[in-house]
DNA sequence: TTCATATATCGAGATTTATAGATATATTTG
DNA sequence: CAAATATATCTATAAATCTCGATATATGAA
């Protein structure tokens, strides 16, 4: 962790809609409906059920998951047509390590 | 804390400049001079040395310390003429354990 | 191959933030 | 009180971000 990727995790969550998708994912499974095709949350939810529980545009959401992903707060796995997202609690560890 | 704080600390935490200031104040006596009056960090550091060492403007430094004080990431205290800049390592610590 | 669905990217207007200079306020000193 | 210094606030312009609709791409199904 730098001070440059520091600023980029905090760009990140400077948003209200974004640190709030980050505390969703804490617990999928509580905040998530299961997935009609996978039937585990072992790398998250979907990138549509994250956009309706936003209730944001589906074009503003992937912009979202996508700077999230490339900044390290987030993991994206694609299964078929589906990309499903996991937080990243490796880079989160190391943002908090550095910010304390 | 709650979102609406955490996305308030967030916000603070998106500049460059910010972080840097954050990290400044790990140790001040490493990064600051000693106050001229003032002989120890009890308080931290205050404005003109931070203000200088970022290379912006009073106006500019003013304001950034302000609403990182707000959210409280960091602690003023005035002696005399001069204000004192410290991190809060109390919300710190709650801001990294909501986003943890 | 064609269609339907999921996600990504592009382009643009609205909103917010960055940053500075000017000015105001507070405090100490002469 | 007047001057000097430190900090805060105001105002304005430039830059960045927000957010959407439109469009492109990727994948599975028919």
């Amino acid at each position: 962790m730098n001070l440059r990727k520091a600023t980029e995790i905090g760009k990140c969550l400077s948003n209200e809609t974004r640190v709030q998708i980050m505390e969703w994912l804490k617990k999928p499974e509580i905040n998530f409906p299961p997935h009609e095709t996978l039937k585990h949350f072992n790398d998250g939810v979907c990138v549509t059920y994250i956009q309706e529980k936003a209730g944001l545009s589906q074009s503003t959401i992937s912009t979202y998951l996508t700077n999230m992903e490339k900044c390290g707060l987030l993991i994206s796995t694609r299964h078929g047509k589906w990309s499903y997202l996991k937080r990243n609690e490796k880079t989160i560890k190391e943002y908090i390590n550095f910010i304390i």
